[in-house]
Parts: structure tokens; sequence; C-alpha cells
DNA sequence: TCTGGGGTCCTAGGACCC
DNA sequence: TCTGGGGTCCTAGGACCC
């Protein structure tokens, strides 16, 4: 989608947990803030100034930021600022596609007669967060997407940078390969073994190498990237596509036997359950996450006939995944176990094999008689026979 | 002394269907 | 009855993001 101007803006709240944290403690404004136990969440530019990142495990922080202050996460409070920022956000446009907790693309493009240029739409958004919530935000404005992240990742902190049309291959062509959005660790060494450090030489390779280099999709699309093509366009009201829990189990062996590992995970399956539950979402595949002592990591799902959010249901499928996996846990030391429900809000593409064909129309009203009885008030439709299957909604399962 | 918890998307092979 | 092209679903793994 080639627009006439940047209209895409990229917000993006500036290292945000701690930001909140700040705003609440006056006293921790200026310092070195990292938020998190073992393992830094979120941590200010003053402790970024450091090297610290986030992700980073304690000893290693320690070592970079001996005096770093350390607060415990208040998960409920960055919800609400993030709520009270949505609301910003859905105030400055009806576009608005919520990336994360804290972050956003907006499509001002059809607004410039009601509210402004673009840019004068970021500042202010800026200044709106700012006063609503009184948190620090960047924001990017370009034509795409993928230029906008780039913008407000370059333009931190506290800033806004706009790419206009005529600039955007002298903005990103400079930039290192990390900040191309979907260039990880894995990625930008394979790049960078072969020479290859910024955008501007990705975007002179042909793609026929980047594909031989990265794989068929992430080579056409560093390719595209690389050359500022991206046509997606901003998209509302995306959903999530599945929800899970996972808990770390640590080195000690203590609490390792089966009975214990499946105890915890009744736990999080109990806490995946109610989130699904008050979300309003049923799911078909249970996904059993395990991870070893060597980090190495391995999943194992089941798919339900039928789309659920009953804890019971969902606690033996996972019961059983678990113990399929016994033999592997025993050998290779488990040190984290997670659940996961995927496969969200499908409950409609069960399908079904029917006893008949398009040359036997007559008794599609059996058939779908039939079918309504077997599966209550299912919603099937003639159209579904008519292609020998059956998509039908299974009544929500009692709790 | 390399690690948290929550996600997304893509790939690839096998089974099965039309 | 056999063959083949085209397609979906399921499972497992990998890379990446915040």
């Amino acid at each position: 989608m080639l627009r006439d101007g940047a209209t895409i803006l990229h917000a993006d709240l500036d290292a945000f947990y701690a930001s909140v944290e700040q705003r609440d403690n006056p006293r921790l404004r200026g310092l070195p803030v990292i938020v998190g136990g073992g393992v830094a969440l979120s941590c200010s530019y003053e402790a970024r100034a450091f090297g610290v990142r986030g992700g980073m495990g304690a000893g290693q922080w320690r070592k970079l930021c001996p005096g770093a202050v350390v607060v415990s996460p208040r998960i409920s409070a960055y919800s609400e600022a993030s709520k009270a920022v949505f609301e910003v956000f859905d105030d400055t446009t009806p576009l608005v596609e919520g990336i994360s907790i804290d972050e956003a693309f907006l499509d001002v493009g059809g607004l410039r007669r009601v509210s402004g240029t673009p840019i004068e739409i970021a500042a202010r958004l800026r200044a709106a967060v700012r006063a609503k919530v009184d948190l620090p935000i960047t924001v990017g404005v370009a034509r795409t997407k993928f230029l906008a992240k780039v913008a407000s990742g370059v333009g931190k902190p506290d800033g806004l940078l706009v790419v206009e049309p005529d600039e955007e291959l002298a903005f990103l062509h400079p930039l290192p390969v990390e900040r191309l959005w979907g260039v990880g660790p894995v990625t930008s060494r394979k790049l960078r073994d072969r020479g290859i450090d910024t955008v501007g030489q990705v975007a002179g390779l042909a793609q026929e190498s980047l594909v031989a280099m990265l794989g068929g999709h992430w080579g056409r699309h560093l390719h595209a990237l690389a050359h500022n093509r991206d046509p997606r366009p901003v998209t509302v009201g995306r959903r999530r596509r599945s929800i899970g829990a996972q808990h770390a189990l640590g080195f000690a062996p203590a609490g390792k036997d089966l009975a214990s590992i499946e105890a915890t995970l009744f736990g999080l399956v109990d806490r995946v359950a109610r989130r699904m539950r008050s979300a309003g979402r049923v799911g078909r595949t249970v996904v059993l996450r395990l991870r070893f002592d060597d980090s190495s990591r391995a999943t194992r799902s089941h798919t339900l006939p039928r789309a659920t959010s009953h804890t019971e249901t969902i606690a033996v499928a996972a019961s059983r995944l678990l113990a399929a996996a016994q033999p592997m846990i025993e050998q290779q030391g488990i040190t984290l176990v997670g659940v996961a429900v995927a496969n969200l809000d499908r409950d409609g593409a069960v399908q079904l094999r029917l006893p008949f064909n398009r040359h036997t129309g007559g008794e599609l009203d059996a058939a779908l008689d039939d079918v309504r009885e077997r599966f209550g008030s299912a919603s099937v439709t003639r159209a579904a026979l008519l292609g020998r299957r059956a998509a039908f909604s299974p009544p929500m399962l009692p709790d």
C-alpha cells in the first residue's frame, strides 16, 4: 500500500515498567531502576547507560550496575497504565493495532482535514500521554509499518521521528542489520558472518542470495524490508491466538518428581483456563512446554475434538502429554514446565465425514438433522454439507 | 554459574481427502 | 482400479519479539 505521505505512527512507551515505577515513586527518578527479581523485565534509561538490558539475568546486571535499585513488578499498575495509554490512542484514530502492552500502530492517513498532519497528530499524542498518564512515549512516523517501527526505535527515548517518503532509503540503509524487525541473534550472525553489516548491504543482495541464506520466507521478507517494501496495513481488532502460562523450576533437583511437576502443571492449567473463560475464549490444542538442563526445549501438543475452556478437560490432556514425555524429563532434567491452549475459537473447524455425496443430495435434510441432533445447537450450513464437511459450533461446556 | 513469562509466525513431514 | 495434482490438518521445532 503505497501512500502519498508518512501516515503510519508507531507509538512505543519508553522503558515502560521502569517508567511507571519512576512515575509512582519520585525517589526513583534519575536513578538506575531495574524491574524484576532474577531477570530484568525492564530497566530505566539510567540503568541502560550502564549497559543493562531487558532480559538480563541478575548475575550480569549486578556486575554492570551494582548500584541499581531493584523493584518488584506491579503488573496491575502496568496494565492500568496501558489501558489509559490505549484510550489516548483510540481518541486519536479508529485505526489502532495493538502490538503489545506498550506499543501500537496507528493509521492517521484519513485525518488530515479533521486533525491535521501526521506530525501534528503525533506531537499531540505524545503530549496527551504525558498529560493524562504521565509517561514518556516515542513515536515514529513513516509510510510503512516497518519503517515507522524502525523510526520509533531510532527516535528513543521520549522522541518523535518522522521519515519523509523522499528520505526513506537514506535513513534506512546506513542502519545496522539488527534494526530490521525480525533480525535476531541467529539471523544477525548469519548476515554478519558474510560481511553484511548494514541494511544497505542487505539491499544490495539479490533476493535469491538471501533466500539461500535464510530460507524462503525470511529471505523474501528481508529483501522487501531492505528496499522498504512493506504493504501490511494497520489492522484493527486482531485477537490473541493462544493463551498460556509457564513456570521455571530452577536447576535444583528438589520437587521434580513427576507428581510434583504434575501439581505445578495443574496450577498452570487452572490459571490458563480461568483466563480463557474470563476472556470468553475456547481452544482446541493443548500444548505442553518443557525446558531442560541444557536449555534445550521441547513441545508436545494434542488437539481435542472440540474447543473448550474447561479446566478438567485441559488438565487431562496436559497430564497425558506429561506422562508421555516422562522418559525425556528423566533423561534430560527439567527446568521449566508450561502449558498453552492454541487454536483459539477454532471450534467451528471441526470436520465431519458424512455418509453421502453430491449425488445423493436428496438426503441432505436428513443429514442436517442428524448432525444437529448429535451436536445440539450446532450451526450447520447446507453449503458446508454439500462439501461433505459440516462446520459447527459445539455448545460451551459447563465448568 | 545464560534466563522470566507471555506471545507470534514459519517450516516441514505425514496422514488424509477430493 | 490406479495415478496424480492440489489442498487441509496435526505435530514438532525454530526464530523472534516485548
